[in-house]
DNA sequence: CTCTTAACCTGGACGC
DNA sequence: TGCGTCCAGGTTAAGA
């Protein structure tokens, strides 16, 4: 579900949420998520105060004064405040149980997710070879041209590698090349600098627009009150394979790149 | 190193 | 209705 959109707005919703609150209690109901969830999560958080919830990545981490939780949502997580009363769903994972009778519910049909413990002052595996955040300054047009010289697999994979820049997955990998005229076939490394600044500039304008509409919401992601994210609407390419494309007319191509559902317009992109 | 592929797991959509 | 197949927002491990 959830790429850096979803994620963000996960997080902004249950910020509010989540200010002066401790954590009462960790119900576990199943813990063989993608890495089986630590004894430190049951031990360690109970009793103690939530100093914030942050992003890096597609991780959200939730912060305590011995560490901090780690949560990645995977292809079909999703984060809900829900109240003591909601019925347990199949999926429904684990509980963080707040003092103000709320609980942060980790639901996660598929398992790909993961909660994980991050000591104080310490940077856990995961987070060690990530490359920079999309809406920084250090996502350019120079940097992503720097890092994708002498690479011969395509732009579209150069582009979804979490060790380049993190955060695109395939939706916005496929509406981001779209924005900037690039084939995804294309191999990183005969791409343009000009045209890797479009990319750049393509990845925060519409990263930016999506964390705005609230993410994208094309089958379960919801937000923490039920309601879905409106950037489907504005999907220009994913998921519109054999429609005409929506800057020429002529009619969008699919195919298939590192295994993901790829589409793109073979007169706009090049 | 870089690149490609399979694997992890469940559920929904579709065709017969 | 039921069954088989394919597909899905991500990431890692293994092999070439």
């Amino acid at each position: 579900m959830p790429e850096l959109p979803e994620v963000e707005t996960t997080r902004l919703g249950l910020v509010p949420h989540l200010e002066g609150r401790q954590i009462k209690s960790v119900r576990l109901r199943r813990a063989d998520l993608r890495w089986p969830i630590p004894r430190e999560i049951k031990t360690l958080l109970p009793g103690q105060p939530i100093l914030g919830l942050r992003r890096r990545a597609k991780y959200l981490l939730l912060d305590v004064p011995s560490g901090s939780a780690l949560i990645h949502l995977g292809m079909s997580g999703c984060l809900r405040l829900v109240d003591q009363a909601q019925p347990i769903g199949r999926h429904d994972h684990v509980d963080l149980v707040l003092d103000s009778g709320q609980s942060i519910r980790f639901t996660d049909p598929r398992r790909f997710g993961c909660l994980l413990w991050q000591p104080l002052g310490q940077t856990h595996d995961l987070l060690r070879d990530l490359g920079p955040e999309p809406l920084t300054a250090e996502c350019s047009g120079e940097y992503l041209f720097a890092r994708s010289r002498q690479r011969t697999a395509s732009v579209k994979t150069f582009l979804m590698d979490q060790g380049i820049v993190v955060g695109v997955g395939n939706i916005y990998a496929v509406e981001t090349l779209f924005r900037a005229g690039i084939a995804p076939g294309r191999a990183a490394g005969r791409v343009s600098k000009a045209r890797y600044s479009r990319l750049a500039e393509a990845i925060k304008t519409v990263l930016a627009e999506a964390i705005r509409s609230g993410g994208t919401t094309l089958r379960d992601f919801l937000h923490l009150d039920g309601m879905p994210g409106y950037f489907k609407q504005e999907l220009l390419v994913y998921g519109r394979e054999g429609q005409p494309c929506l800057a020429c007319g002529r009619t969008l191509s699919g195919t298939r790149l590192g295994n993901r559902a790829t589409v793109w317009c073979g007169h706009c992109q090049r």
